[in-house]
DNA sequence: ATGAAAGCGCTAACAT
DNA sequence: ATGTTAGCGCTTTCAT
């Protein structure tokens, strides 16, 4: 037995045939008598053998590995994207290969582009878009490469994307928020952007901003620049709530004030006190689970003052205090809308006369998640669990 | 110019130099003049060649790429674990690897064992070994590869270990509850181990328990069965908060009874009711942010009514409602640690003579990183703020 | 159903 | 400083 790890001709030797046979009949190819493909698996049992996936992807240039790109780890959104995207590539026999660009276009740029795997060792990149599109070329970049692209939200998609429902989620949103009986919603998000630019956005927070905006009008409540706070995380939700919460104190003591003036009426005022925010749509869990936190440094408690709703679905949510209140994305549907588009172009390719250079071949496509929204502590209370 | 991809050979036809030069050149070998460097490089950009990997790994050996691997990608504690390892690989310009077990050890096994690429793809596994010493034989898996185990915990190391700050953090965090003037204090883990049996153990939640209860006994504090809890992620946090409820609850009404009692004392009683828990350390923070959301359940306040300590430093416990006390053990430093260790052995293998065929090599050798016990609301309330 | 030949693209080892 | 040779372990292609 020779000294290193057995190759695949110790394995044939062993068996008694030729490698190309032991091949065969390792990977479960047709045209191998079963006698022959029991002995070739018992020996190569016995020998420990493992195939060497280097030698067997430079000659076959197939690796089954599939590579996955996100902003980054520590999050509860990516956290969770990662696992259903992991899981489901790997309930199908390919593996993963998990890549963080920490919100860095370069990064994204380099993970597609220059990282050394990038078109020879991986079968298909999943990336998830937001906030990629400026930055990163990815049709220069992607030479007919199998790729899927996650909530890039572009109106006629250049590459197989699978979508959130970033408008129906977040018009569910706040309409659940107008349900429970608020009046005056703010959303944290982006900022404001007035509604005929809205019509025509291709980000996935524009389309939650659409979705929410459309919620409010529909319902003849307001929308505009005086309910929109910035926050599209932990620290900046923090800071989000922080504003929420000095524009909820002001317009209590303004609304004292009235009070006191309609006692007193000599005084020269603007008729009609603002009302005080009542309800508080996040553009996704991340921010909300901040906002709370900001709103509780000024006192402020969440269902009781003021109630809050996300949007992911983060898992998190259900054991915070208060569970948060949500827009859950099914992201296992997610994975696997994701992995069928991959293996599309794959498979096409592998049958492709190969001719094809830049293979063109088949039109990008598009899906659209769904979706279930969350009630939980932060818009209805306790009275729920 | 030829059809598919350029190759090393294409590179060095059109830069008028033979394969190896261009390899050197591109490697940035020393033995190649400057200028003939310069125009591979030149050539190659111009091209865009991109090394084919599979080809440079079959050959050298080599990958560079450093499987990781966890339990989940999923909670607060792996998905900051994966992020530290993740960029100290990238930074030392390796590739990192990383997969899930989803806490099976036989996925550990395949992932260490029958994966494809063990033992020939990847140059160096990080492995986070919780709970996985009885399931898994390393040592009959591993055949001399460069291997670190994470907080395995061991007395003697059979493998390169770093090791979290168990006692010693558990007993900090127990401390910091006493100096707040806790007395009654529960402890949420793995569930009660006699002190006799906490002498040598060899598991990341026994250390917690023996550092915990340490802390009890040296204050002069009770510890026994009735104020130990189960608990170690969530759902299993969230029980424990109740049954931590009802057993506060329970001591409330009993101290109602007794003062009742010495009112009319004809009833036969045991003398001196429990007092009511009014401290928590949990064995992690997954299991505190359960913790503090079964006790919402039951109305129990944190830290108003009782205060609650975890371990991790789990990102989101500066930004939940209240914000978690904890030991934040330095994660960085266990990166820098365990790549330390890999490429320590991956050198020793290469100076080696190679004939060293298990390569025993090198002694295990063992690392423990460092903590900062960080006072948040759970303990010290919003005065701290 | 099985085997023989050839070579994927690169780099270690040995020339020059 | 540069070039030549050989072959890593596998699989595609073409024979038998």
């Amino acid at each position: 037995m020779p000294s290193g790890k057995p190759t695949l001709r110790d394995v044939a030797k062993a068996a008694g045939v030729s490698p190309m046979t032991a091949s065969n009949a390792l990977h479960g190819k047709p045209g191998v008598k079963d006698s022959t493909r029991a002995k070739v698996l018992a020996v190569a049992e016995k020998l420990d053998y493992r195939i060497n996936l280097t030698a067997s992807m430079l000659k076959s240039g197939r690796s089954n590995i599939i590579h996955i790109i996100v902003n980054e780890f520590d999050s509860p959104f990516y956290s969770k994207l990662v696992e259903s995207l992991v899981t489901e590539t790997t309930e199908r026999g390919l593996t993963p290969f998990v890549e963080q660009t920490r919100y860095s276009p370069d990064a994204a740029k380099h993970a597609l582009a220059n990282n050394p795997f990038s078109g020879q060792l991986f079968d298909g990149e999943i990336i998830h878009a937001s906030g990629l599109n400026a930055g990163v070329p990815l049709s220069a970049i992607n030479h007919g490469r199998p790729l899927v692209l996650i909530d890039a939200c572009e109106e006629t998609p250049t590459f197989d994307t699978v979508n959130f429902p970033n408008e129906d989620g977040a018009r569910a949103a706040v309409q659940h928020l107008i349900e429970c009986g608020c009046h005056r919603i703010a959303i944290v998000g982006d900022g404001y952007s007035p509604r005929t630019e809205l019509a025509h956005v291709e980000s996935s927070s524009g389309l939650r901003l659409r979705g929410a905006s459309g919620a409010l009008l529909d319902a003849g409540l307001p929308y505009d620049e005086s309910t929109n706070f910035i926050g599209y995380g932990s620290d900046s939700g923090i800071e989000a709530g922080h504003a929420i919460a000095e524009a909820m104190l002001e317009a209590r003591a303004q609304s004292a004030d009235d009070t006191a003036e309609s006692r007193s009426p000599g005084t020269t005022r603007a008729t009609g006190s603002t009302p005080a925010i009542d309800g508080i749509f996040c553009i996704n869990d991340y921010a909300a689970f901040g906002v709370i936190r900001g709103l509780a440094d000024y006192g402020i408690r969440v269902p009781d003052d003021v109630r809050v709703i996300g949007f992911d679905g983060a898992t998190a949510g259900s054991y915070t205090t208060p569970t948060l209140s949500t827009v859950q994305v099914d992201l296992d549907q997610l994975a696997q809308f994701a992995l069928d588009m991959i293996t599309r172009r794959v498979e096409q390719r592998d049958q492709g006369d190969g001719r094809s250079d830049e293979s063109a071949g088949m039109p990008a496509t598009r899906a659209t998640i769904g979706y279930t929204l969350v009630p939980r502590e932060s818009t209805v209370g306790s009275a729920n669990r």
